[in-house]
DNA sequence: ACCTGAACACCGTTCAAGT
DNA sequence: ACCTGAACACCGTTCAAGT
């Protein structure tokens, strides 16, 4: 508003990290990972694809902000609830965030060099189980089964040729036409009597498959816990031990990965 | 050994489908999905890149011909096995031709158009659950809850920035180290507590979860089971439905699917 | 400190030409 | 029928140069 005189060069915004991050979701979203490429992004961002790597050391490490910055987006464990309830709650938004961006299903790669929200979300995953009264082993168990599932199911839901009902059932019929006679009896019967019935969407699936899960961990939480350590629902296992923390201890600055 | 005279030209073997394929899942299995080029699969094959547009129709279609030939090596379910352990065989030998070809995990697009080694694997899975009392319905649970764990398990190992012990040890280390001092404290714990104790490995994990799925489908189909149709390990479940089979017929040239 | 333009070494894929 | 060489329209990334 101010200074009317000579029109406001193009870049109005400040370009940062953020907002690189930001646009490239954007993108990927759209297109998936294939269609994010330097030069649309920084067309995008009305910019020289060049001028992106001011803010990000390269394509990977973009794709590493944008996976931590998906983390962000899932609803941490709450802190009121019981494991069990904690854990579906989170594990229903987790599915909810991958399926809004169907390229992270494949990224994971924040296992080398995970971000500060990736961190915070694993810590109170894993405070749940352990509040909840899981001894540290069973606890690596649960995060295990869990999260495999989850993006395991995400995953074969990104790749299925269809989203709507309608579009499944479509694509449904058309693949049963072409499998070859008779070759697939049990294959054909499923899609014919299962999938090609009304109302059928595969992502009802991804409850029953959770429930099978959390189901289990119960029964695990409950049997063999007789020998030794904390009961379950002990508030011993509250905090952590005091062995953790004082390994958590500095490094020395070439032991740093990817410097 | 006949005619010494002149000395044969380079391509001795003539090139075909199975072969580029199988050149190219070398080349992944090595160096992932990034390092299969058109120019290094043709080096590798003693052929010019545009040579092997006349044996694939792009690159796509070589992915999806790589992850066909991949279900090609998981071990079908067996028939003489009751369908707990068929099951669980098959799931374990998924797994290792999952942990063989890394890249596999993150494909899947042979949703789109399945091979046949993948049509017949499905279906001798989907008839294992069958035969062995599962309803339709349930059979679908089973199929999506136990692929979905053994995908989602395969990527998260798959995405480990270590794999034998001695790595994971010295990773462990170097990643505790780096955590900000005291703002993780659970995972802290897991990892100082769990990961740095002598012997572990996370490919162990696998079995837990796949156990605590397959304990839980087992609950599954024995309750609930008593309203209508053919109770469990009734032979009337072995063959699928006619209705199945009618409507597998054939399809019109122009709905086949990438022509 | 941030942005730009030109350039380098790659990609997948086409097409006309060879045998 | 299969293979080749040149070419096209892209990639990620570098580097010196600008402001």
């Amino acid at each position: 508003m101010a200074s009317p005189r000579r029109a406001a060069p193009v870049p109005r915004v400040r370009l940062n990290r953020e907002r690189v991050i930001a646009a490239a979701i954007v993108i990927a979203d759209a297109g998936g990972l294939e269609a994010l490429t330097m030069r649309r992004l920084g067309d995008d961002l009305n910019v020289e694809a060049m001028s992106i790597y001011n803010h990000v050391a390269n394509k990977d490490d973009l794709i590493n902000g944008m996976a931590d910055a998906i983390f962000g987006e899932i609803e941490l464990p709450s802190h009121s609830d019981d494991w069990k309830s904690a854990i579906r709650k989170r594990s229903i938004s987790f599915r909810e965030v991958l399926a809004r961006h169907p390229w992270a299903t494949t990224v994971r790669d924040s296992g080398t060099n995970p971000g500060p929200a990736t961190l915070r979300h694993h810590d109170r995953v894993i405070g749940t189980f352990r509040n909840g009264g899981f001894s540290v082993e069973k606890t690596a168990h649960a995060f295990s089964a869990v999260d495999s599932y989850i993006y395991g199911f995400a995953m074969q839901e990104k790749s299925l040729p269809f989203t709507t009902p309608e579009e499944t059932a479509a694509m449904a019929a058309i693949m049963l036409a072409q499998l070859p006679r008779g070759e697939y009896p049990y294959l054909a019967e499923l899609t014919a009597d299962h999938v090609l019935t009304p109302g059928y969407f595969y992502g009802d699936e991804f409850l029953v498959g959770l429930d099978l899960v959390l189901d289990g961990l119960e029964t695990m939480l409950e049997t063999d816990q007789r020998r030794g350590s904390q009961p379950p629902h002990s508030r011993a296992a509250t905090r952590p031990s005091a062995h953790a923390v004082t390994l958590n201890r500095r490094v020395s600055p070439d032991e740093t990965v990817h410097s």
